[in-house]
DNA sequence: CCCACTCGGATGACGTCGTCATCTGTATGA
DNA sequence: TCATACAGATGACGACGTCATCCGAGTGGG
């Protein structure tokens, strides 16, 4: 026997995979609360007992990817710098498994509650930095935190728009992300110039 | 007396016109062909006569913007550093004054005919690296330009969504810009990059 | 053991959207 | 002058997001 609760969570998690597999396949504009509804098994108007709207959906769906993301990245071993790059590593997979998914994670917070994704990604952040901090000095772990995760998501976001084989940059995103991180990797604290002004909060 | 070409020609700007400004006001969302068109001051089937669909209008608006950022760097006038400079400058305007179109113009070329915009931001590419390679070793054009210019776009992408408010790199855009091209180009910092390029349009 | 209650889920409906088939009016060219 | 072509206007259709309403099964008290 099930219990309501338990019932009502499995309706929520089915809906939950079906958007997620739909955001897959087709992008955005091909979650229709119909056909999620339809996958998941449940009624058009199920999913509107779990979720405020279909911005909603998609940003729990993104919460979800952070939340894994985050793990992922807390999970891994081996030395300062392996593990810097098994995080953007990861990212980078991310982008290229799931596309769509990656896009949603990147875009500016939705749905009825932005707060929960912008947790889920905050805590991400979190995490990077605290693979960041054993690899550079103390000084410019957000500097280069922050250059290294946007650098690495900007990257990431041409190679899924095709600007690597459609456009005029004759390299690819696996040789850029190598060179940035040497970049970093390389420049050493010695030579940190005067430009940094008060961080932004 | 307006020739028929004439006419259709006013009409097809319009609509792009429209198109762009509800684009900039409430995102991909926001622009209902019926509302392009009725602030165009055309009926609602008359964009089909220039566009074969709404994402083809979308791309369009693009392709413009595409346009008009090429132009922009290519006239820079200045030493080599101060015209690099500029074009980031550019681009991270572009970013704050229309997040919208900055997104579209990023995302995946869309539309019945995917190559114009994709002719559009390649001639950005070429112009963008014709100013790179007046300030990095020839053998690293490609590299340090895709890198560069990618690196800055997810930058841009991470202060649209928020993440510098909201989330946890104790930083900002502008320090991230000037790290980066002090990194790559060896070149001073500027002091405060979000200062004084015209905005596009 | 029974019953009223609760609440997740199902259903019907509404307004809006993208899109297309069809019609109309006018500039064009012979 | 008149037939033609074509931009633009109009009506219609299917699909979508959303909500008001209804239903039925798990739940707790008697």
């Amino acid at each position: 026997m099930v219990s309501r609760a338990e019932s009502a969570a499995a309706t929520r998690r089915a809906v939950l995979d079906a958007a997620a597999e739909l955001l897959d396949e087709g992008g955005p504009d091909a979650v229709t609360l119909r056909d999620v509804s339809a996958r998941a098994g449940v009624s058009r108007g199920a999913p509107y007992g779990h979720f405020a709207d279909k911005d909603s959906l998609l940003a729990a769906v993104a919460t979800e990817d952070w939340e894994r993301f985050s793990d992922e990245i807390a999970t891994l071993r081996g030395t300062p710098a392996a593990k810097l790059r098994g995080a953007l590593t990861a990212l980078v997979s991310i982008g290229r498994h799931h596309p769509h998914r990656y896009r949603q994670m990147l875009g500016p917070p939705a749905g009825e509650d932005p707060a929960q994704m912008v947790a889920a990604s905050c805590r991400a952040q979190e995490e990077f930095l605290a693979l960041v901090s054993q690899v550079v000095d103390k000084q410019d772990v957000h500097r280069y935190g922050g250059l290294l995760f946007t650098g690495v998501s900007g990257i990431i976001n041409a190679e899924l728009s095709g600007h690597f084989t459609t456009g005029k940059w004759r390299t690819s995103a696996d040789e850029l992300v190598d060179t940035l991180v040497t970049l970093i990797a390389h420049v050493q604290p010695s030579d940190h110039m005067a430009g940094g002004s008060s961080p932004a909060r």
